[in-house]
DNA sequence: CTCCCCCTGTCAAAATCCTGACATGGAAGA
DNA sequence: TCTTCCATGTCAGGATTTTGACAGGGGGAG
């Protein structure tokens, strides 16, 4: 299906790229994550503390954009899976940090392999030297609107 | 697997950085357009249907990148509201062409100025001779993973 | 013509996500 | 000290979106 415009406006909308892939990668990856017992928002969750454990929930929700009340929703089912631990109480403060446990060490190295595939056909669909100059613009359109 | 690229944290992958600026985008154009009684997807159909009058529901759904059902709800709170047509019936097939209203025509264009000043804020953060290069990444990486 | 496949619209149910709200804990300032 | 403000975790409700399923219409192969 053709852009929703014809190059006239804003030399062709980024948006609707944007939405495009975004909407192309989430597909990938919820179909490869699926087969391998992880939804989108939980592979986001895991690979997040994996980088940095202890993390709290609301630090998570930031992470990964979205509200704390979802990523709570998401912290629950890993902690009903087993996957992270997360204390009842804390003596300072009430941020509460999650930490992976093993098995979610090994269920988030199985579908990393999955995920970094299909994010290698993305990077090798375009010339290699545009990877960077690609990601910063990104991280600036992100900024200038207050992401 | 190798990572598809160096990165020693999750904030270096495409996906990290697309997801972010994507939520960015969202976020801006969901606060403007709300302002305006539109919300996101209405907007994209409306838009949509306003380049190309009579595209049934599907055609629309496969427009913006959701489902059948969902656009189907957007229809109706479209029809709702006045600002879409769409017969009850048609002689041939079983696809229904919607049609923007007068009421629908003037909504999206007092919405467009505004979804167009998001996206120069978000053309303007970066070198403007990257724009083509960008836009055509952004479509190989959509291409590549079957969007 | 008939069978088969694909596309379409729609219903129902579930999952997901967000908005609004409230109570708690900590930090900074009067 | 205490008071105000901010951030956090959590509950409830609703809005949005998706999955699964079904029936109808069209077109091509046999």
């Amino acid at each position: 299906m053709a852009p929703p415009h014809p190059a006239h406006d804003v030399t062709e909308h980024v948006g609707y790229r944007l939405k495009r892939a975004a909407a192309a990668l989430r597909g990938a990856m919820d179909k490869a994550l699926r087969e391998r017992g992880l939804t989108v928002p939980q592979y986001a969750c895991l690979e997040l503390l994996d980088e940095r454990p202890g993390l709290s929930n609301a630090e998570l929700a930031r992470g990964t954009f979205v509200t704390r009340q979802s990523m709570n929703v998401v912290l629950r089912g890993l902690q009903e899976a087993d996957l992270i631990t997360r204390p009842a109480t804390t003596d300072h403060g009430r941020a509460l940090p999650a930490h992976l446990t093993e098995a979610g060490r090994e269920r988030l190295h199985a579908a990393r392999s999955a995920v970094y595939a299909i994010e290698r056909t993305m990077v090798d669909a375009f010339p290699q030297r545009r990877l960077a100059a690609l990601l910063a613009d990104l991280d600036r359109m992100a900024e200038a609107l207050g992401g």
